[in-house]
RNA sequence: CGAGCUGGCCGGGCGGCCGCGUCGGCGGUCCCACCGGACCGCCGCCGAGGAAAGUCCGGACUCCGCAGGGCAGGGUGGUUGUCAACGGCAACCCGGGGCGACCCGCGGGAAAGUGCCACAGAGAACAGACCGCCUCGCACGCAGGUGCGGGGUAAGGGUGAAACGGUGGUGUAAGAGACCACCAGCACCCCGGGCGACCGGGGUGGCUCGGUAAACCCCACCCGGAGCAAGGUCAAGAGGUCCGGUCGCGAGACCGGGCUGCGCAGGCGUUCGAGGGCGGCCCGCCCGAGCCUGCGGGUAGACCGCACAGAGCCUGCCGGCGACGGCAGGCCGAGAUGGAUGGUCGCCGAACGGCGCGCCGUGAGGCGCCCGGGAACAGGAUCCGGCUUACAGGCCAGCUCGUCCG
């Protein structure tokens, strides 16, 4: 699972990833990923809001995308920040699928931020 | 064996691999004058619930206040206990339901006052003559009687949740607690029992009095306010001011440091006193030079609180009908802060489903096997005691009623 050093923790910093990264969106989730120079290692939070279900499912939900996050952060720059945010058809969805979304969203996330920066 | 009542308990299990958080130990790297700290790795312990939930009560704890008194406001509502406390719990009382085990009750006062009682019905709260019954007068008629008008009457009919006690008799033109007996009920008094709510018995009285207080209200008792974003420490902070330095002829600009903790506008006020203690108001007392409103701006980071030896949990004994209390021994049981307790795979698996198969039974159905299926409600956030609500299903104990056998 995730190490409590590679969480986002900062308000602010939720803040500008969702406002000024790149997004990727799918059915079940938003990927968004922002590079600020200086970071000591990809760190990753997630946004699962009341709108996806209850307390029980919430958290469920979160458990599963922090598993499927956490290998997939290595693939990441050092001074990439990444938040996904999970939309309510999360809730139903199993790890494989809420895996395939992931991927698919960082995919074209990526594509966007090579992009923009050279 | 069937039907039921009450109480208690559990609420998916096992394993492999990969992970997370707190704490402890060991090792390494780095910072450091010292104390110590940061990071990494390995090992070990522990790591969600019976409701963690709703946030409905009660406390602990923290801050504000403590000079009071009155009014207002809120809460509780049979009695006696129990508890740190409670609107909780226990036992009992009363009323209601059930053959019973048991269950249900927002259970003070309606004879202090006020208000409200739909619809139906003639009439609904100082009752009420629609039909009926009785009687008087007049008219008609030989008569039984009929019609019109006046009066008496609550026994009967009909309406209603409810029609102003019930049954029998005396009485009367017909009737009526008008009177009498018994019964029910009410008020008061006496005796006995019980700590008490209340129960049992007797007497007297006028003869009878509706419901609603989760309508106002009355009575008794209780109640300061805000809440862990409480509160504390540190850091940062916009602006102001002072000192020093640099640049500049100068106005000033920049840098560093100290103190303070913001700026602007408007209003009210400084013994004719705003405002605060004081929370709704008043009186009183004390403090007293600032306070209020609007606009703009700043902060919401870290640590402590906070992971706690406690109204703590477990076992046994004792007291008590019981809630509970006492004594002895043992145990230490999550502590995150964008929020850990999981992910994935395999095996086992309850409910449930199947024109499936076999056996038993007259039958509804039951049992076994096979196949499918794959677990309810729901996750801490300062901590406890309760209440309430949600919940697939399972287990245990005691008790009641019925049937059969002995």
């Amino acid at each position: 699972m995730l190490p409590a050093r590679s969480r986002l923790t900062r308000r602010d910093e939720f803040a500008s990833v969702i406002r000024r990264g790149r997004r990727g969106g799918r059915s079940r989730l938003v990927v968004h990923v922002h590079r600020v120079p200086g970071g000591s290692g990809p760190r990753a939070g997630l946004v699962v809001s009341k709108a996806v279900g209850g307390s029980v499912v919430r958290h469920r939900v979160a458990r599963r995308l922090r598993h499927l996050v956490a290998p997939r952060l290595d693939a990441l720059p050092s001074d990439a920040l990444l938040v996904v945010r999970a939309l309510p058809p999360a809730a139903d969805a199993s790890s494989a699928e809420l895996a395939e979304d992931l991927d698919g969203g960082l995919r074209s996330a990526l594509r966007k931020l090579s992009g923009s920066v050279r």
